[in-house]
RNA sequence: GGCGUUAUAGCUCAGUUGGUUAGAGCGAACGACUCAUAAUCGUUAGGUCGGUGGUUCAAGUCCACCUAACGCCA
């Protein structure tokens, strides 16, 4: 019994996520958490919404609400729709939150306490009309270099080159339009990363067993160039963390905000107090102090490759410079891109699945399943309709499904809704427990080291062997002249049934929920015994034949999904 | 323009530090079975591992160049 905290990169407030981004960390993160769980260790999950920053200003005022209203709304969505993935989060917090602006001030006081926040001046643009400061991307205006006139103050979408915003020609401000733009002064926070680049280089050295993605990641940053740069921390912004040194206000910042991503990892810590303040547990440190009972803390994070360096630097040069001892992460887990039918997701243009309109035509199981077999592991992964509805079609309604739909099925019209007791095990009875013995251990392994996909096509495997067993032994044949021999290779096929359920819930916790209710089977507990395992259904035990697991997704289906998500959503 | 990633059977993907006849699932063909969601099980076919050259006793696995796709950056 260890205890783990897990946290899964924590979503953007303006809007649905797309199944790309579900991968991406959450789904992956849940089969964790779900995984260490059955094995009996005390598991703290933690995930929530990223609320500060000017997309999601701009989300807001496109709404028409308040941004704090637009924010609660949102995490609200965002909450229903993770709940319906069954992402099991012990809590699923936000960055808005008290617990975290308290937190994030209090990071940055020590940061400057000890010597690691740098204040700079510098110029931008400021939009009298709109009453703030601008960003490059919201300054639209004539590229000098093509003549295009909606180019963006950092890059020309038509000729792409990269630009400055004084090199537009009549800019203006792309929330309000206004061409009363100027140059001013503004103060800065940086973080003094650089000061930090030789410890950051040794701890990411250090970590050997972390997949060559998040380390090739973390050392790209790390070497590229003049090496790893001091980041801005504050924004001229009125949504977000209130720029304060600890409890105290700081001379010349008033009016400021911490920028989103110096606040947004913090949140996994704050997350853990709101954890506590929601009622759900107690003692946070515990979880996240090293001097409070931490120290036999695992932390693993997950995350798309797009966050890595945050994850390996930012938030690590926040946690070791403060100085005080707080959690670092033990091991980060990081993924390649899911692309849809041969290019990208894309949330502007509604290209691609998002999370409500999955839910909305097929069940969780169904998504967890195809996105979990499929995870971007080693390389970006390809969404397709044809593949999905042919994975999901032959694994779960074929290979699982039919499965408990034949045994059930036959021992009902053979022996009636109960585990029949006559007939002993013989060698091909052993030879199975034997082989799932050693397969339910290189699962157990597999999951153990996070490798998603080969989980899968184990646990699939795993399936496979009960219809093995099934066509091999053939009880309705042997039912003709030996009833007795019969009703054993029926009593251990049936018994597989909750071994499937208790093996698979990680991966599609709905099914398994059913199977074993249809089996009437209370016993969850992992199958450290295999032998044993497939005794939990004795010999006279009642059950009944479930509903049909998984329908399978028609040609007809698959067409009309793959017109309805081609692009332009709604 | 600079940097980086990827390119393995029709499809989606595995292939540790270079080492026997390059693997899996799906799809295909054929066969078996008929309990089951026309499901299952078995067998077979299919790849000069993007191209060229090089290092090595030995390269999908290292190096150079080329091509293609994608990504990041100034």
């Amino acid at each position: 019994m260890a205890r783990h905290l897990i946290t899964s990169a924590i979503p953007y407030i303006n809007g649905v996520k797309h199944l790309g981004n579900l991968i991406g960390s959450q789904l992956p993160a849940d089969l964790y958490a779900r995984y260490l769980r059955a094995r009996g260790h005390e598991v703290l999950f933690l995930c929530a919404t990223d609320e500060h920053g000017t997309p999601a200003e701009l989300a807001a005022a496109k709404a028409g609400k308040p941004i704090d209203e637009y924010c609660a709304e949102m995490h609200d969505v965002q909450a229903e729709i993770a709940q319906g993935f069954r992402l099991s989060f012990d809590h699923f917090g936000r960055s808005s939150s008290p617990q975290n602006h308290r937190l994030t001030q209090h990071f940055a006081g020590v940061l400057a306490d000890n010597g690691l926040i740098e204040e700079v001046t510098e110029e931008q643009v400021y939009s009298k009309v709109d009453g703030r400061f601008l960003p490059d991307r919201y300054i639209e205006g004539t590229c000098p270099n093509c003549g295009f006139e909606s180019a963006r103050g950092d890059q020309c979408d038509n000729c792409t080159k990269q630009l400055d915003p004084a090199d537009l020609i009549e800019p203006r401000s792309v929330i309000s339009g206004s061409t009363d733009l100027e140059k001013r002064e503004t103060k800065h926070l940086f973080l003094r990363q650089s000061q930090m680049k030789d410890k950051l280089d040794a701890w990411i050295e250090s970590k050997t067993n972390w997949p060559v993605l998040t380390t090739s990641i973390a050392k790209k940053w790390l070497h590229d160039g003049d090496g790893l740069q001091d980041r801005g921390i504050t924004r001229d912004l009125n949504w977000g963390v209130p720029v304060k040194r600890g409890d105290q206000d700081w001379p010349g910042m008033e009016g400021k905000v911490f920028y989103v991503w110096f606040d947004a990892p913090i949140e996994y810590i704050a997350c853990a107090q709101e954890w506590v303040d929601a009622g759900k547990g107690q003692d946070w440190e515990r979880w996240w102090r090293t001097d409070k009972g931490a120290d036999d803390v695992t932390y693993t994070q997950f995350m798309g490759k797009d966050n890595v360096p945050f994850h390996t630097l930012s938030f690590p040069a926040t946690i070791m410079g403060s100085g005080e001892p707080w959690k670092l992460v033990d091991y980060i887990k990081s993924f390649n891109y899911l692309n849809y039918d041969g290019g990208q997701f894309s949330t502007s243009r509604g290209r691609g699945v998002f999370m409500d309109q999955a839910l909305e035509i097929l069940p969780a199981d169904y998504w967890r399943w195809w996105l979990l077999s499929h995870t971007p592991e080693t390389q970006d992964a390809e969404f397709t309709w044809e593949n999905f509805q042919a994975s999901v079609n032959k694994d779960l309604a074929d290979v699982l499904g039919n499965f408990v739909s034949r045994i059930t099925k036959f021992c009902r019209s053979k022996f009636g809704e109960a585990v029949p007791e006559a007939g002993e095990y013989g060698p091909a009875e052993r030879a199975l427990i034997d082989d799932l013995t050693h397969r339910v251990a290189r699962y157990a392994a597999q999951m153990e080291a996070m490798e998603v996909r080969k989980s899968a096509a184990e646990l699939r495997a795993i399936w496979a062997a009960g219809n093995e067993y099934l066509q091999a032994e053939a009880p309705w044949t042997t039912f003709k002249t030996n009833p007795d021999r019969a009703a054993a290779q029926v009593r251990l096929a049936l018994n597989l049934i909750p071994l499937y359920a208790v093996l698979s819930a990680p991966f599609i916790p709905d099914a398994s929920t059913k199977i074993l209710e249809a089996m009437r089977v209370d016993d969850t507990s992992w199958p450290d015994d295999v032998s044993a395992a497939l005794a939990r259904m004795a010999p006279g035990h009642a059950f009944e034949v479930p509903e049909v697991l998984f329908a399978k997704i028609s040609d007809e289906d698959r067409e009309a999904w793959a017109e309805r998500f081609a692009g332009a959503r709604d």
